[in-house]
DNA sequence: GAGAGTACGCACTTTGAAGTAAGGTACTCA
DNA sequence: TGAGTACCTTACTTCAAAGTGCGTACTCTC
């Protein structure tokens, strides 16, 4: 591995000091790079869907830890709610505008890792 | 918001189910977006630099969270370590080329957080 | 010679994220 | 009548992630 290499461009943003401690990115960003909170917005990525099904999609997740998920997503304005007053109910949660700009980041991200994984962890060097 | 956004494009790969519980893509997921993993592994995105450097630009982190960080992301083979047997000590850490490509996608993502945080968590609709 | 800096290791404690379990509503279907 | 579905809520518990604090071995400065 070559000392040398490029470092990758970085935002003056946070050129010394990634950011403070307390301010509300990291906030955010825990939100964002939750267990839960990143299969779920990948799993919404792929457009609007119901209650059941994410649970489905997000193999293992148990009910409180989705709706916990959804409710801190919700409240961020990343995931809109449409609840339906049919019966039984029906309810679609999709992503917001600011919904996809983040998952258009995160998708490259969970593809970069799911491509990576079996490489990295089985047949670490 | 219009339910008819058009949904981000999504790998093959996990159309269908995110991905599966208990592989190995959660357990990376979990070492690339945890609290501290991300800071570090933005903060050496600029360039290789040295413990105490480190502890300064992830403000906050405790000696034993970046002892421990460290060595998860080295095992995996993101970060590598080059200590010289000078006295006093010096270690330097950098990002090796798998570290790098991972860095590249997570900076964006950073930076968006980083450029929406105030507006979601502060003034949230 | 007292104190600070450098790069850790180890043991103990705390916190909070996540899991488990159970209940509730307003229906439909057999 | 009883079971099942869809969408949750609340209360209790657990366990691993994270924090705290101390020790080391050496050197350099005040």
């Amino acid at each position: 591995m070559d000392a040398t290499l490029q470092p990758a461009p970085l935002p003056l943003s946070f050129s010394g000091g990634v950011f403070p401690a307390g301010c509300p990115s990291r906030t955010l960003l825990d939100h964002v790079t939750s267990k839960w909170g990143v299969l779920i917005l990948i799993a919404l990525s792929e457009g609007s869907q119901r209650w059941s099904e994410l649970r489905r999609r997000a193999e293992g997740i148990s009910e409180k830890m989705l709706a916990q998920t959804l409710k801190t997503l919700e409240r961020d304005g990343l995931v809109s709610r449409d609840a339906q007053p049919v019966i039984p109910p029906r309810v679609d949660y999709s992503l917001t505008e600011k919904g996809y700009e983040l998952s258009a980041l995160l998708v490259p991200l969970v593809a970069w890792t799911f491509d990576n994984a079996e490489e990295i962890i089985n047949g670490r060097a």
